[in-house]
DNA sequence: GTCGACTGAAGTGTATACAATTTTGCTTTT
DNA sequence: AAAAGCAAAATTGTATACACTTCAGTCGAC
């Protein structure tokens, strides 16, 4: 089971949604897709499927299958559970840190910022969430791994929203104080930035929240 | 999309791998499981995909599904998380404590007791698992309660195979004890029992291995 | 006797056909 | 003119057909 042509074309939606050029609400109908990939509708049903696993799209039984429009209360529920599980994952990170995770994780900043300068969108939310999941990869527990990404993806297309440049750049700014904590084993210090760096992103999403209007702009799409 | 038939395939699966009457490493054959169920192979490949998703059996490609075995480092890693998580959530769920939550969970454990006592092993099991996630449903977050489910679930193979009746009152007990602490709300003492008690089951877990079945019918039967 | 290639059976991967449901637009009624 | 009802079209849900891969057993070479 489980081919490379569904996956191509789970990652080709998956672009085209976070990219927002597949709006919130927007219905995908099977057999345009499976036209437009030239496959059968079998294996649109199974990307379809596997996006809807991943939160980014929403099955309705008989009515086919919507872009997902996340809640702001679901991607807080989101960023709690980050707290929660990110605190402990920093404080048992300083408890086994290495140089080398500490330089690995300065190679990862250096490319938030270069796709920051670049204004690579795109880019720059991918890596600054990938930064979270980088610490868990160091650690070497690929569970925690996962996890964590799962939930980063979960409210990717929020993030995607709402994040400004300058939040961005605050953003990196913080991975790089917390990288000098974990460098130092400090840990409770290490914890505390990290609690608050992801209140900080937490907050800029919610405060230029937007009315979600995907009504007309599809009507004007 | 999403039907009921497909449902129904999944927890009759689930049921069967999760109370070992179908092995790790044992093949489920598409044609076979869909002249169980009587239906066609498409709807048996929808249950099977989700179930690979929970990670209750492995899909290979053009090799077929095989009921997962889950490693002992994965579980390790599962149980690391949970710590994690756990304990984090025992401190927030100190924060908004109420005497209906409290009241929730001893239900809960009186269901345990229940289980325990006329020897329903897999009912056990199950609630033990759920009493986590009903902290989380009681601290109204949804999310945290869906990712805890995943990790429990995810080891929930290896927590059947190997926890005895003893071990199961132990949790029980443990359970009334955090319980205890969250009612007079001292935090630390919660998340410190929180923490032992999950130290406590992933030590409960002897790991070796069976043999696998290979009759389908037999154990669906 | 063992190893390897071949052949048929069995099983998975994909496409297509058909059934059931929903959507749409027109007609009819008030 | 607005609302309700109905029929056709479109779309999803399920089954089946067919292609391709893997597996098992046999036969032949060494």
């Amino acid at each position: 089971m489980e081919t490379s042509t569904t996956h191509h074309i789970v990652e080709s939606l998956t672009r085209a949604i976070v990219e927002h050029r597949l709006l919130p609400g927007s219905k995908l109908a099977e057999q345009k897709l499976a036209d437009h990939f030239g496959v059968s509708r079998t294996l649109v049903r199974q990307a379809l499927f596997q996006l809807s696993q991943n939160r980014l799209i929403k099955l309705e039984p008989a009515r086919g299958a919507f872009v997902a429009a996340p809640s702001v209360e679901e991607a807080q529920q989101v960023f709690a559970v980050r707290r929660m599980l990110e605190a402990e994952m920093t404080r048992a990170f300083v408890q086994q840190v290495t140089p080398a995770q500490i330089s690995a994780l300065r190679d990862h900043i250096k490319q938030e910022r270069e796709a920051v300068t670049q204004g690579d969108i795109t880019g720059r939310t991918e890596l600054l969430g990938d930064f979270h999941v980088r610490m868990a990869e160091l650690m070497h527990n690929d569970v925690l791994a996962q996890v964590l990404g799962e939930l980063i993806s979960r409210c990717a297309l929020i993030t995607l929203m709402y994040q400004s440049r300058n939040e961005a750049e605050h953003s990196t700014d913080e991975h790089v104080a917390i990288v000098a904590a974990l460098e130092v084993q400090d840990s409770d210090l290490a914890v505390q930035l990290m609690h608050e760096h992801l209140l900080h992103v937490e907050a800029s999403l919610t405060f230029d929240r937007k009315v979600p209007t995907h009504d007309i702009s599809l009507a004007l799409a």
